[in-house]
DNA sequence: CGGACAAGCTGA
DNA sequence: CAGCTTGTCCGG
């Protein structure tokens, strides 16, 4: 009979944030550090995870039961590290990286293979970092490169793509190249049992693989790898301390890597950047004929030029609406409405022109020559998918995110940024209204247009093969994003973000938290005497410090009022 | 979170 | 003052 045994226990209880020291008896004794377990929790029974061992004491109640296995050992101090960087409950993220059905044996693991030498001929070494790579470059020579160089070691390479379908078809090419790869949920018990290679999306940071040997993350800038939903982790910056506490190499891939993922480092070309962008045709619309329908002669031809080809949908139009605000123009010198101090578009309001910031309402004048007469220019997804049918005279399909409709499209298809998910490839593509990104009041919206074409030219194909056209509507042809996307050259843009990220001490040069909810106002005032900077913002208040652990270590000391907060933690 | 128990409110 | 609501505390 050995010495008597206790565990720490974190419940499922998220409000309850907080271990409490269970007995492990003759029937439990099986529990290792990371396993999930039941047991009674001041009178019913409730659901966690062994954190740890304990000190035995007399008055401890015993597990009930043990239920399978959780995340492993080594990965507890990472959920605990990302527990307190995002402000939120242990239990959250151990959630996260548990199956979400109870898993009570782990298959043997194979050893990861070597490639085939025919397969490697295309494989050269890369050096883990920030890679820019243009968006129509395939991934899959440098997710093989970095398999060959970490195979040897210990742990699984794990490879983040933006979404599961894009996971689902990498993992099949994976496959086909002799590697053995685990992917979903339903393979939880491989990643736990330690396989080769994982490959998914977001929540693939925090698969349940024993040791990473090295991760991949492809499009890292991409947003579906923020956590919408609190807490609002990230798979980049998990990965990169992930990586670091395992020693193991990070390769991250960006069109145009953002200041957060530079994080103070550089950033080299893979590929031939510029030649894999697509070819771009910039029509401004201040010199079109103002008679023109929504696309102007130049992209008419573009589109009747994409209809002689084979392509199934030969023409996509593009119309990303931010918000219900609208656009407005010069009828007569065809300059847009825009706020004398900040910059972005302008809408009429009780005749009035007035930024989203409300910075200086003004009368309804043009700056630009003088005149009076100002016309409205945005238009929906569907009266835009009606003249452009009048105008190509051709069927059009719509699509948009919500009206996700089955079977084949026409060969022209309007919609909003949903076509990326419904279209694989085309002719050309057309951004009918090119300023929504440019004058999108977001800090990011910049790297949001060129990130959109990247998109664009991931169906039409790089210029260098003679691939189609990206045609960009615009009445800001001489916007220093449009002269990058031309020359497919963005060196400027990416340094500008980073000197803009440091005077205005955004990421990763400062630290942000959204604070909203009813309790928001009494968790706000409990941050007083920290060194950080309040105010207020739309939702709630926006919480500022020099860097992450500044804010966070403030946001621990303040006093978790009675009323609900969320706290988001960027 | 959710049960336990205490303190406050109400009505015949 | 029973019977109910609302508040506060605490869990191993």
């Amino acid at each position: 009979m050995g010495a008597a045994r206790a565990v720490r226990i974190v419940t499922e209880v998220a409000a309850v944030d907080r271990p409490f020291d269970y007995l492990v008896t003759e029937r439990t004794d099986r529990v290792a550090v990371g396993d999930r377990v039941r047991v009674d929790f001041n009178g019913r029974s409730v659901r966690g995870w062994v954190t740890g061992e304990a000190t035995f004491a007399t008055d401890l109640k015993p597990l009930t039961k043990w239920l399978g296995y959780g995340p492993p050992a080594s990965l507890l101090e990472l959920l605990t590290w990302a527990s307190e960087r995002w402000y939120s409950p242990l239990s959250r993220f151990l959630v996260s990286s548990s199956p979400k059905r109870l898993i009570t044996d782990l298959p043997p693991a194979p050893e990861a293979k070597a490639l085939a030498t025919a397969v490697l001929s295309g494989v050269y070494d890369v050096e883990p970092g920030v890679l820019e790579v243009a968006p129509t470059t395939d991934p899959l020579a440098l997710i093989l490169a970095a398999y060959e160089t970490t195979r040897e070691k210990e742990g699984s390479l794990l490879v983040l793509v933006p979404t599961e379908s894009w996971a689902g078809r990498l993992r099949g090419r994976l496959e086909q190249r002799g590697c053995d790869v685990a992917s979903g949920d339903d393979q939880w018990d491989r990643m736990r049992a330690g396989w080769p290679v994982v490959v998914g999306a977001r929540g693939t940071a925090l698969a349940p693989v024993p040791k990473v040997c090295g991760a991949v993350v492809i499009d890292a800038d991409d947003e579906a790898y923020r956590s919408t939903a609190a807490p609002t982790w990230d798979a980049v910056t998990m990965l990169r301390e992930r990586c670091r506490r395992d020693g193991a190499p990070l390769w991250l891939t960006s069109s145009v890597p953002s200041p957060t993922l530079l994080n103070d480092g550089a950033y080299r070309s893979w590929g031939d950047v510029a030649g894999a962008w697509p070819k771009i045709i910039v029509v401004d619309r201040r010199q079109s004929d103002p008679h023109d329908g929504v696309l102007a002669r130049e992209s008419l031809d573009a589109a009747h030029r994409a209809l002689q080809g084979g392509d199934p949908v030969a023409v996509v139009v593009v119309l990303q609406r931010l918000g219900d605000g609208r656009l407005f123009a010069c009828a007569k010198c065809g300059e847009l409405a825009r706020c004398g101090q900040c910059g972005q578009a302008e809408e009429e309001v009780d005749d009035r022109l007035v930024c989203r910031e409300r910075h200086e309402p003004r009368a309804n004048f043009c700056r630009a020559c003088g005149a009076t007469n100002l016309k409205r220019l945005r238009t929906g997804v569907t009266t835009l998918a009606r003249d452009v049918a009048a105008q190509l005279g051709q069927e059009v399909s719509e699509v948009t995110a919500t009206n996700d409709l089955v079977g084949t499209l026409e060969r022209v298809v309007v919609g909003t940024e949903a076509v990326w998910q419904r279209v694989r490839h085309c002719g050309v593509v057309i951004f009918v209204d090119f300023d929504q990104y440019l004058l999108a009041p977001r800090s990011s919206a910049r790297r949001g247009a060129i990130t959109a074409v990247g998109k664009a030219g991931r169906l039409v194909g790089p210029r260098r093969e003679g691939g189609g056209e990206v045609v960009l509507q615009t009445r800001r042809s001489e916007d220093p994003v449009v002269d990058a996307l031309v020359k497919g050259n963005f060196d400027e843009i990416i340094d500008d973000d980073v000197k803009i990220a440091r005077m205005l001490e955004l990421a990763p040069y400062g630290a942000e938290a959204d604070v909203s909810g009813e309790g928001a106002v009494a968790f706000v005032d409990g941050l007083r005497g920290a060194k950080i900077s309040i105010s207020s913002s739309t939702s709630g208040f926006l919480v500022r410090a020099s860097d992450v652990a500044t804010l966070t270590s403030a946001l621990r000391a303040a006093p978790r009022p009675l009323a609900k907060v969320r706290v988001a933690v960027h």
